[in-house]
DNA sequence: GTCTATACTTGGATAGAC
DNA sequence: GTCTATCCAAGTATAGAC
């Protein structure tokens, strides 16, 4: 059971809802693509429908609105990388170290952004527009999600005077940035999340 | 003289080529703020054209397509920022430390970035589409300017083992989404510079 | 639940006057 | 150079059959 059958109820018939909850995350998976490849306006309902193996009018049983397609979309996305960071701390443990849970939590972030799937890729590339209600929605659990780092940060002992909101945001953008230039077959994300800490760690001064 | 009249000619009537250059340095200004606000497929030509004081259909004396217009918004804004950080270069001088220059600049973009107009803030929008005749230009030019970069932190002493690719991404990542969080009211654009550099060249451990 | 067919709207681009 | 008028393509969403 997927935390998507929370958001259509749950079924007494557990296989019908997973069937139903299938095509649906398939028409969010195949909009996501087009999301990511064209940009929201620029996605056209024909193609999304396309890509997901029916007619245009069907995707309107499963959602009202292409508005709201990319809101599931955004939602679905940071539920999965909220779930698997949070994951990854839990199994790193209240006992490790807090740069060592930081770089963990970091490590997961990137390798889910990076080679999560396009569910992730579609975070980075266009909130609903600002003013919408979907936006502040959206909004809200994203910041849900980057209290996390707030966290971690915060557990830190850090020098007097370091300022930790630009600090959070300073190392978010940095990680966030990454799905721009990042491509497969250099280092791995994780790999990258090492090196940012260890930057940041132990500073740069000779 | 603005590097704007070397795209369309050079005129013998200065005065002329300059109010031609005006019209659509207004018209690209328009362009901007439209794929700002609402990103480039929802941008309208009508719209465009209301910002800038004119019929849509004037727009095509001018620019081509839609497309070009994007393209002009982009090499117009990075043509700026080049000019800015070099400009903030040579009047820091060479002589300056290495560390005092590479503050200096990063200084220049955040305030180019983030105060310095729309076509800045349209930088970091959208692109043209990957593939497009557009795209291979533009990101020629965006990698010509965060050469500038590379050179400043090539001219660091680092500690051995650091890798420099890396750490450029990760300095620029983090200063080109501050677009997204940034504020006016809060830390200036060249206070958050400094913060940055600082959390680099110190080092958070305690 | 998915299909077919289509109503209605929006928007890029052009033609030709001034 | 700018305007008016318009063509035509593309796209969201709906209606109703199956």
């Amino acid at each position: 059971m997927t935390g998507l059958s929370q958001t259509t109820g749950i079924s007494r018939r557990p296989a019908a809802a997973a069937r139903r909850n299938n095509r649906k995350l398939a028409l969010m998976k195949a909009a996501a693509e087009c999301f990511v490849a064209n940009g929201f306006a620029a996605s056209t309902m024909r193609e999304i429908a396309a890509r997901a193996g029916m007619q245009p009018g069907s995707i309107y049983y499963h959602f009202p609105s292409k508005k709201d397609l990319l809101a599931a979309v955004h939602e679905e996305g940071l539920r999965m990388i909220t779930g698997a960071t949070r994951a990854t701390l839990s199994r790193v443990g209240a006992t490790a170290s807090p740069w060592a849970r930081l770089e963990a939590a970091a490590a997961a972030h990137m390798e889910m952004l990076l080679e999560g799937g396009v569910f992730f890729q579609a975070l980075m590339r266009e909130l609903p527009p600002p003013g919408s209600p979907h936006h502040a929605e959206v909004t809200a659990r994203r910041d849900a999600y980057e209290a996390i780092f707030s966290n971690l940060l915060g557990a830190l002992e850090l020098p007097a005077g370091t300022d930790l909101r630009t600090l959070r945001l300073m190392l978010l953008g940095a990680m966030n940035w990454a799905h721009s230039w990042y491509r497969p077959g250099g280092d791995r994300p994780a790999d990258i999340a090492a090196k940012f800490i260890r930057n940041l760690r132990e500073g740069l001064e000779g």
